[in-house]
DNA sequence: ACCTGAACACCGTTCAAGT
DNA sequence: ACCTGAACACCGTTCAAGT
């Protein structure tokens, strides 16, 4: 809530400060209300503002969207390469659905292929490379560590009842089915050669 | 095309042919192009005349979504437990990737909860059964070799540039990575006791 | 370079009315 | 019960103009 600008002053927006606009609208309305124009209404702006620090909307989403993979602090515990793996991926599947808002989109856009993405890929690739996986293997790996990852997280994010009305399995529940399945796929890269 | 109607006569629509409708305006105009309107005009109806059989774009959406499983053919050719598991995940990416406009919003949505994925979840359940998977440990692995294809079906189905603008994996690399992926899922649950 | 006013070409959905 | 006309409350984006 800025004192109005008198006509021909600048706003002083920047790219920065549209995507925490962007960010802020998305935590108070839900991704259905996030709009170009409530993030301008948030920047006492006028919509057609935004376009000269953004270049469209889907370009806007896909900042959002790598940008919650920033918030995953890759540091673990332990050393153990496959227990380190794996708690690598579950502080990524948290961090997910700590912005459940998003993640229905995730996979479907860029956000998936942005920096921060090949950021963890690197992570991940290093830890593999600890456990003794190289070379093509390890590219495999990581590209599939973190779909698996960002496909359960976007499934669970979303409210959960099946086509006859019935509750489906409980946001615990599915936790539980993500960790095991990380085990299962572990177990498979890394015990079979 | 119909011939024109007078006024006050019956269109004669029914669900099912908005239903169709809808999937012929999503294969000419893509995801971004299905819009009520659109259906409406296609079937030379006014565009509210669809809430007399659809309640709303979101379960038309969700109904659409659904129905791609229902492509997905069970038989296949071999009866060993593992391989007959894999043969019939993979006939599902390769389902799903065939209505790749669709699969953005696949694990957004109730899709991945109706009644051709319950469906698809019996017969992945029964393959289970005779690879001697069977209660809570069967209903784990049957969630998770569905969200795991949808998820990697949604990744692919989407054009592949990652932030540096350079061409990422092919459509070929990322099925083999799937299918791959797959294998290292069956062996942890089939391998390991 | 950054921002506004005005407009364009759309949306999904509701309500009252007609047959 | 099914469909239309008209309207409501929105969208993303562009263009020309102002400072």
């Amino acid at each position: 809530v800025q004192p109005a600008r008198t006509p021909g002053q600048r706003a002083g927006l920047t790219r920065e400060a549209v995507l925490a606009a962007a960010r802020q609208v998305l935590t108070e309305f839900g991704l259905d209300g996030l709009s170009m124009r409530a993030v301008a209404q948030r920047l006492n702006v006028a919509p057609n503002a935004l376009y000269s620090h953004v270049t469209n909307k889907q370009t806007l989403v896909d900042l959002l969207l790598d940008g919650v993979l920033a918030d995953v602090d890759p540091d673990v515990a332990t050393d153990e390469p496959r227990a380190a793996l794996h708690a690598l991926m579950t502080i990524t599947y948290d961090t997910l659905l700590r912005h459940a808002d998003l993640l229905p989109t995730y996979l479907a856009r860029q956000g998936a292929r942005g920096p921060n993405a090949q950021r963890l890929g690197d992570i991940v690739h290093a830890r593999l490379r600890t456990a003794g996986v190289r070379g093509a293997r390890a590219d495999q790996a990581q590209h599939v560590l973190i779909i698996h990852t960002i496909g359960f997280a976007a499934f669970a994010s979303h409210p959960n009842v099946d086509s006859d009305g019935e509750p489906g399995r409980s946001v615990t529940a599915m936790r539980r089915d993500y960790t095991t399945s990380l085990t299962w796929l572990l177990i498979g890269l890394l015990e079979a050669r």
